[in-house]
DNA sequence: ATATCGCATGGCT
DNA sequence: GAGCCATGCGATA
């Protein structure tokens, strides 16, 4: 760059930069103007000078450029312009008040600047990360504004430096309005480079190194966090640098600290890691090039923020706050090397963020992290925002539109149309896209991380698959040790004790959220009822399968790639000898046999199967236990489920109680609504819950993460909800018909007959029926008629565990897949003395009858509340309401009798 | 009736 | 308690 090529008509960068951000990055494509960007300039450009806001190059001419790469640009042009200081160490003026001078000096912690050379001897540098608004669609006008009234009129002056504050996204003393005005941001090393030995104080240093080491999960940058802890000198660096075993990591590591360096020309990128890499070695660095300048000034910029300046960097808290740990980038090498291509191009890890169920819904707006937005993508001022262009992994470009809503005093900032995009990346909730930045392009590209990488097994190693599926398993090991030694920090600490697991960390996180979304309201009846660890608790692992453990919310769990079973729920306890055992029912008999505590049960499971006890493999053996044996049994027991085991296996065990009040019948809804579906063998688990898989649309991964979404309400109308009630509402209000009109005639003649067989069952259908409208009323043990409650009790007399573990709703052959059309088969016009309403009178019967024998020993639930029952542990925030459960215990059976 | 838009709401951090 | 953000939901096309 040295000599000026001759001089070529090429584009004005800020005309280019303001139509296409791409274009912009080969700016000299376009013929805009052939003169120098120099106003005081009439010559033809030639050669490209300093970064531009809009990310193109200045273009100047032979001579502005001389003056530019020598430094003695703006004593050429701006020696009038204010905003000229000395150099706190040799005197030297520097201007400090414009673009070009802003590589020329540095603020210094304790105030006043130091210019480049005094800063060279005295701190390590880097780029100067301005932002490069050259990815995004933005018309020059208003980026023009925003920048140039924002960041510019900062940057003129010599106070807060904007990009200084642009680290914001990771620098906690920025503001959001810095954040989105500045939108620079890298050079979170920067703050720990200038706590160098003349400016900072150690703490200082300690404390930018932790906030460093808190910003780039990076793999590159985590081994270069380790060697600057280790050496305790954050130039060592650069020659770190080159010790790293790739060149991908080096460029990789080099864009890490050099990101943005804006001041390089566009063919030279590969020098520009080297100068940004440079420009963080204490050493002499190579030959001062404008990229230099560039890294140096941002050194300075990053080292003067106020806030760190004064020595009080109000940073960690406040920074941590800003961008939640979440929304930070975990690329491994493999994936930046796959973002990038083979190309020199490296990737700036911007963003991720996992796929909310609206943001992978149809809709086709992602919500955007506000300060990933404000940080990352250009500033916008007005709601409609601006095209954006992104570009996918498989380098396919997307335009969405970036806009913001106002939202209390505040704003939430969408990508608009993602839709195509997203369902071309076959992305759906729980996946995370990543946002990077391709340089020196400048381009945005959106990648893509499956649900399925994130994994227990994989992600432990951060096995992910992005874009193109390359799985980065290795780059990502090799992440993981450096952290081991940045755990200064507490963030990174508690990473690091958290079993490097910052991705299963997040996952839980999330999980967490999602698990508390999918509890039901009281209102949602017909809604599923299941927490992550009902869910999980209620699987039985696939056969001969090795699981891996995940940590999720506390509780450990069994995770595996096949698809599991539906377990049949045992009851576990210990026997005369002290030997732990479990109970399980015959599906055929319904007597209970006793069990290794430590044997695996298919869902399906009858006496025949009973090899451990071949005394009592047949049915007609009677029961091990006895009437009273069971109702000890039974109200204390634990529904414990094998494929959980957790050191909090006890506490875990009361918290799944309730499962036995609801989960089975979530789990028998889930059934319902489809094993085949929900549990697809060869896919990718889902945030929802990690048996689900893309594609899944049971009632599960379809809600909505808050639980309450309008798919599931009573009006709902998506396919699962649509079965499900159609399915139940036309069987019970058949049913109800019937029983009614067979009532009115029993009461006439034989009321009290009928009343003694068949008053268990009416009521039941009938507050079946009145729990969808009025869900609340079940909650109460005084609500509704007494008339329907007592016939509540009377019907689910007994406990309701035991109900529940007799209902048995674990069918494992159902047909999961139920057609909805087949709901024609129920018509009224068939019920009448047809098979299929004896069929569903047989069922209910049968399930009454189970009901009644497993409640004849009377009633453990005081409250009356025998489905919500849960165990006393007073936990469960979703519980299910008891008819809405009872509907879908008796929808289960009903359908398993109708669709065997 | 349906899709989309844009603000409102409220759970969660 | 403030702010974020996922989603709700009415208005509008």
């Amino acid at each position: 760059m040295s000599s000026p090529p001759p001089p070529l008509p090429t584009s004005t960068t800020a005309t280019t930069a303001n139509n296409n951000y791409n274009a912009s990055c080969s700016s000299s494509s376009t013929v805009l103007s052939i003169k120098c960007f120099n106003s005081d300039c009439t010559d033809v450009k030639s050669r490209k000078g300093w970064r531009l806001r809009s990310g193109d190059f200045a273009e100047l001419c032979d001579r502005c450029a001389s003056a530019y790469e020598e430094g003695s640009f703006c004593e050429a042009f701006h020696s009038r312009a204010s905003g000229w200081r000395c150099c706190e160490s040799c005197g030297k003026r520097v201007h400090c008040g414009c673009i070009v001078s802003i590589q020329a000096f540095t603020l210094l912690d304790a105030g006043g600047i130091a210019c480049l050379a005094c800063a060279r001897k005295s701190f390590v540098l880097t780029s100067n990360p301005a932002w490069s608004p050259l990815f995004y669609h933005a018309s020059f006008p208003e980026r023009l504004k925003d920048l140039s009234v924002k960041s510019w009129s900062q940057l003129a002056g010599s106070g807060p430096v904007p990009w200084r504050q642009a680290p914001s996204l990771f620098n906690p003393s920025a503001t959001p309005a810095m954040q989105s005005e500045l939108q620079t941001r890298m050079p979170y090393e920067v703050d720990r480079l200038n706590t160098g030995e003349t400016f900072s104080a150690p703490s200082l240093e300690k404390r930018k190194v932790e906030d460093f080491s808190e910003k780039f999960i990076n793999g590159n940058l985590r081994i270069r966090l380790r060697d600057i802890v280790e050496n305790g000198n954050a130039g060592i660096i650069g020659e770190e640098q080159s010790q790293t075993p790739s060149s991908l990591m080096e460029d990789a590591s080099a864009q890490q600290f050099g990101i943005s360096i804006p001041y390089k020309s566009l063919s030279e990128s590969n020098s520009q890691i080297e100068g940004s890499v440079n420009a963080l070695q204490p050493a002499p660095p190579p030959p001062f090039t404008k990229h230099f300048h560039g890294s140096l000034h941002n050194g300075v910029d990053s080292s003067v923020d106020g806030h760190i300046r004064n020595g009080k960097p109000r940073t960690d808290a406040r920074g941590r706050s800003q961008l939640l740990p979440r929304y930070w980038p975990r690329f491994t090498d493999g994936e930046l090397h796959q973002i990038s291509g083979n190309s020199n191009s490296v990737i700036k890890p911007l963003f991720e963020k996992m796929l909310s169920a609206s943001d992978a819904g149809r809709i086709g707006r992602l919500v955007l992290p506000k300060k990933c937005a404000e940080a990352y993508f250009p500033p916008i001022s007005q709601p409609e925002g601006l095209p954006l262009r992104v570009q996918d992994s498989t380098g396919k470009e997307w335009i969405f539109q970036f806009r913001f809503w106002p939202n209390n005093n505040s704003r939430m900032y969408v990508l608009e149309g993602v839709t195509p995009c997203i369902q071309n990346m076959q992305l759906q909730a729980g996946d995370t896209v990543t946002f990077s930045r391709l340089e020196p392009e400048g381009k945005l590209v959106m990648g893509f991380r499956k649900a399925t990488s994130a994994t227990p097994s994989d992600q432990d190693n951060e096995t992910s698959q992005i874009g193109n599926g390359v799985s980065t398993k290795g780059d990502a090991e090799l992440d993981h040790s450096p952290w081991s030694k940045v755990d200064k920090s507490g963030y990174i600490a508690k990473e690091v004790l958290e079993g490097k697991s910052s991705i299963r960390k997040r996952k839980s996180s999330t999980l967490g959220s999602k698990s508390k979304r999918l509890r039901i309201e009281k209102e949602d009846m017909i809604e599923l009822k299941l927490t992550w660890e009902e869910a999980q608790g209620l699987l039985r692992p696939p056969p001969d399968h090795v699981p891996s453990i995940v940590a999720i919310e506390g509780f450990e769990f069994e995770e595996y790639e096949d698809a599991p079973v539906l377990g049949k729920p045992t009851i576990f306890a210990t026997d005369n000898v002290g030997q732990k055992v479990q109970w399980v029912q015959c599906e055929d008999c319904l007597k209970w046999r006793k069990l290794p505590a430590n044997t695996l049960l298919p869902s399906k499971w009858a006496c025949s199967s009973n090899t451990w006890d071949p005394e009592r493999s047949s049915c007609s053996v009677a029961q091990e236990l006895t009437a009273e044996q069971l109702e000890y049994l039974i109200p204390s027991c634990k529904l414990v489920v094998a494929s959980k085991r957790s050191k909090d296996a006890r506490k875990e065990i009361d918290r799944v109680e309730a499962l036995e009040g609801e989960g089975l019948d979530t789990l028998a809804n889930l059934a319902i609504l489809g094993e085949g579906e929900a549990f697809p063998a060869s896919s990718q688990a889902t945030t929802k819950h990690p048996r689900h898989r893309p594609g899944c649309s049971c009632i599960v991964c379809i809600q909505p993460p808050s639980g309450k979404g309008p798919k599931h309400k009573q009006t709902c109308t998506c396919t699962v909800c649509q079965t499900v009630k159609r399915r139940f509402k036309t069987l019970m209000m058949k049913r109800e018909k019937k029983q009614s009109e067979k009532e009115a005639e029993t009461k006439q003649s034989e009321k009290e007959a009928v009343t003694t067989r068949k008053k268990p069952q009416e009521p039941s259908a009938e507050k079946l029926l009145d729990d969808e409208p009025s869900p609340s009323s079940n909650t109460g043990s005084e609500s509704g008629s007494p008339n329907k409650k007592k016939t509540v009790s009377e019907g689910s007399d007994g406990d309701p565990k035991r109900m529940k573990s007799s209902t048995s709703p674990f069918k494992g052959q159902i047909d999961l897949n139920i057609q909805p059309e087949r709901e024609d088969e129920l018509s009224p016009g068939s019920d009448s003395g047809g098979g299929m309403m004896r069929m569903l009178q047989d069922a209910t019967e049968t399930y009454l009858r189970m009901q009644r024998f497993l409640s004849s020993d009377g009633d453990n639930n005081p409250s009356g509340n025998h489905m919500l029952s849960s165990g006393g542990t007073g936990e469960k925030n979703s519980v299910m309401p008891r008819c809405g459960a009872a509907a879908i215990k008796m929808l289960t059976r009903i359908i398993l009798q109708l669709f065997p």
